[in-house]
DNA sequence: TTGTAGGCGTTATCAA
DNA sequence: TTGATAACGCCTACAA
C-alpha cells in the first residue's frame, strides 16, 4: 500500500525511498540510482521506479542527500543591505548564474555591522553552505573569524571590497580607474575647485575612489584643498552633509562616489539655492535605469554590478569543485556616461568625439558584457 | 585524543556530537541537553561538556539538527526580480523579522515566469523549507501546484498580490486606496484629461489601482476615455511607449501606477518636448528616498513596502507555530506625498491644510510604522 | 545489474 | 540525571 495516500483521504507523511523501493518492489539502490540518474538501471526497473515516484509523488529530500553527500548546493550571500539599491544588481548577478548551477542563495544583510556579519557568517557555517559571497564590513576578520573559516574550508569569495593581509579571491570593480575618470571629466571642462564626497577611508573602494581622485587633480595639475574633499558613509544623510559643506565654499564642481549621497547632496544644493549644473558641475558613480529620467540627468560612472556579483559566482562554483590556482583579484571596468549634471553642454571645449573615451589607463582593466536590468 | 587537529597540524573533519562526548566522557544525550539547553544536566557534567566543546571548537550540524527535528528554520521568498526596485524594501522587512525569530531567507527571482517560479516552488519546497513568502506571478496555481503544496502542508503567505479562487493568508498595500487618492488629487487640482499607465491587469494589485482611477474619475464626475488608458507591465520601456501614446493625445496630467513606469514616462516626456508640471501634471506611485531630490520632485502615493514584508513575515511565522486562525488578508495604508510632480504649486486651488489628508477611505486600512531604509 | 548494510550528525524515546 | 539506541531520509561501498 501507498504511504502517501492519494488526493481525498487523510494525509499522512510524505513518502521516502522506501516507500517508493516498496511500491516498486525494488530496493533502495535502485531508486537512488534512478533518482539520481547514475548507476546502470534496467529499462524494466526503471519504469518501475518511475511509476512509483509518480503514484506516491515523491521528491527526495534534500536535507537528507545534503547530510549524506557534505554539500547542500546552497551558497550565503552577505551584503551590508540589499536595500542599496546598488546591492541588488550584485545579487542578481550571483543568484542568476548559482540558479544556472543548481545552487540556492541564502541572503543576508549585515548593515556594516561586524556583529552582525560574524553571527551570520557563523551561521552559514553551521547550515554547511557550499561557498560563500562576502562584501565585507570595515576592517579585517577577527582571529576566530580567521579560524572559524580556515577550519571549515568553505570558499569565500570577496564582492566589492579586498581586506588587506587576507588572501581571498575577489572581484570587484575599478574604482579608482573610475573616479580618475570622473574627475578627469570635470577636469577637462575646465572646473578648477572639484570637490569630493568620497566614500568611507576604512573600505577599500572608498580608498579606491579618494584615490583616483587625487591622481586625477595631480594628472591635470590642479591643487589638493583639503576643505574640498569630505568623507562620507555612502548614505544619503553624509552626502547632505556634504553638500551644506562643499557648496558653500566655492566648490565649482563636485565628484560623488555613489548614487545615494549624490541624491543628498542634490538636495543640499536645492537648499542652498544652486543649480546644477548651472552653478556647479557634478559627476557621480554609479548608474541606474531612471537617470536620465530626472533633472539634472546624471553624468556618471557605471559599475559593473551585475557582473561583479555573477563573476564572483562564477569564481566561487571553480573554488567549490576543488580549483586551486591561487587567489585572484579580478577588476572589472567601469565606463563612463556623460549627460547634464557636468555641465557638458554648457562648457563644451573638447572635441565630442572623446567625451566617452578615458584619457589614461591608471590599472588594467577587463571588459565585461553590462546586463540591464529588467524591471 | 581530539578530532579536530588543534592549529598547525593536518587538519581533519569538523568534530561531531560523538567527539565532543568522548572528550567530555558524557554521552551524546549530556552533550545534546548542553547545547539546547534543554533537560537537566548536572553542573559538573555540563562544565566538562562545555570545555570540551570549547576545546573541539564543536558546532553543531544544523543539516543534521533539521532533518532530525523536521524543521529547517529556514524560509523561501520569492520576488518577481530584486532588482526592481520596489522589491529589496519587502526582502528586507521579511529579512529582519526573520532573523529575528532564528529564520534565515532562501532568495529566488521568479522574473513573472511561472515556470521558473513552479521550479523554485518545488526546491523550496525539497529543500523542506518551514514557510514561503511568495509574490506570485500571473494567473492562478496549477492543480500540480495545488497538490504540491497541500501535501507539503508548508505555510504560505503572498505579498502584494492575491490570487483568485485560492485560498491563503495574504499581506498587501492598499492599492485601490491609493490609486484612488493619486487620482483624487490630479482631480482636486482641476485636471480634466487624466491619463493611466496602470499596471499589468493580470495581477490583482494591477486591477486594484486601475479600479482606483476609475472610481476617482467617476467619484469627481469625469469622463472616462479609454484612449487616455494604457496597461504597462511595471517596467521602465512600458511606461516610455505609454507616454508615447498617452502625452501626444492631450492628456493634462496622468497617473502612473509603479517608479519605473513613471521614469519611462519622463524620458518619453523629454523627447516629445513636454514639461512637467508645467505641461502636464503627473502623480506616481511607490517612493523612494531620492525622489524629493530631482526634477520634477514626484508627487507619490507611498506603498509600505517594508511593513508588508515584515508582516507578511510575522504572519507566516505564527502559521508555522500551528496558528489555525483562518486566512487572512492584511490591507496596509498607504500615503500621498505632495511634491512638485503634479502642479501643486502652479495650480493651488485647495486650502494648504488638506492636501495630505485623503479625501475618502474606500476601504479598511490598517495604518503602519513606515522605515526609512538606511542607505 | 541489483541488493544489503552502514554511515552522515542530530534528536528523542525509554530504560536505568 | 544520564546512557543506549532507534529514528530522520538519503548515499554508497561492498556483495551477490
Amino acid at each position: 500500500m501507498s504511504r502517501m495516500k492519494t488526493a481525498k483521504s487523510g494525509r499522512s507523511k510524505a513518502s521516502n525511498i522506501y516507500d517508493v523501493a516498496r511500491q516498486a518492489k525494488v530496493s533502495v539502490f535502485t531508486v537512488s540510482a534512478v533518482v539520481n540518474n547514475s548507476g546502470k538501471v534496467s529499462d524494466r526497473l526503471r519504469r518501475r521506479v518511475e511509476a512509483a515516484i509518480r503514484e506516491l509523488n515523491y521528491r527526495p529530500n534534500l536535507l537528507a542527500r545534503s547530510l549524506a553527500r557534505h554539500q547542500t548546493h546552497t551558497v550565503g550571500i552577505i551584503v551590508p543591505d540589499i536595500v542599496n539599491p546598488f546591492f541588488p544588481l550584485v545579487v542578481r548577478g550571483a543568484e542568476d548564474v548559482a540558479q544556472n548551477a543548481g545552487y540556492s542563495v541564502l541572503l543576508c544583510n549585515s548593515d556594516n555591522q561586524r556583529q552582525k556579519e560574524e553571527q551570520y557568517l557563523e551561521l552559514l557555517l553551521s547550515k554547511r553552505v557550499d561557498g560563500i559571497l562576502l562584501t565585507k564590513t570595515h576592517g579585517p576578520f577577527s582571529p576566530a573569524q580567521q579560524r572559524l573559516l580556515a577550519d571549515a574550508r568553505v570558499p569565500l569569495v570577496l564582492m566589492m571590497r579586498t581586506i588587506p593581509q587576507f588572501r581571498s579571491d575577489a572581484v570587484v570593480s575599478d574604482d579608482l580607474q573610475g573616479a580618475f575618470e570622473a574627475v578627469s571629466h570635470l577636469a577637462r571642462l575646465g572646473y578648477r575647485r572639484i570637490g569630493l564626497v568620497g566614500g568611507p577611508l576604512d573600505v577599500s573602494n572608498g580608498r579606491a575612489r579618494w584615490q583616483g581622485f587625487r591622481r586625477a587633480l595631480k594628472s591635470y595639475h590642479l591643487p589638493y584643498d583639503s576643505s574640498l574633499a569630505t568623507e562620507g558613509d555612502y548614505r544619503v544623510e553624509s552626502g547632505y552633509q556634504a553638500g551644506l559643506m562643499l557648496l558653500p565654499r566655492l566648490a565649482d564642481s563636485v565628484y560623488v562616489a555613489n548614487y545615494l549621497m549624490t541624491a543628498g547632496l542634490m538636495k543640499a544644493a536645492e537648499e542652498i539655492g544652486l543649480r546644477c549644473p548651472e552653478d556647479f558641475g557634478l559627476v557621480s558613480f554609479d548608474d541606474y535605469p531612471w537617470l536620465g529620467c530626472f533633472h539634472p540627468r546624471l553624468t556618471t560612472v557605471d559599475l559593473p554590478k551585475y557582473d561583479v556579483g555573477a563573476e564572483a559566482m562564477r569564481l566561487l562554483l571553480r573554488r567549490m569543485n576543488g580549483s586551486a590556482a591561487r587567489p585572484m583579484i579580478e577588476k572589472l571596468a567601469t565606463h563612463l556616461i556623460v549627460r547634464e549634471s557636468c555641465g557638458f553642454a554648457l562648457r563644451m571645449k573638447k572635441p565630442v568625439g572623446e567625451r566617452e573615451k578615458p584619457v589614461a589607463q591608471l590599472s588594467e582593466s577587463r571588459s565585461a558584457v553590462y546586463r540591464q536590468p529588467t524591471e
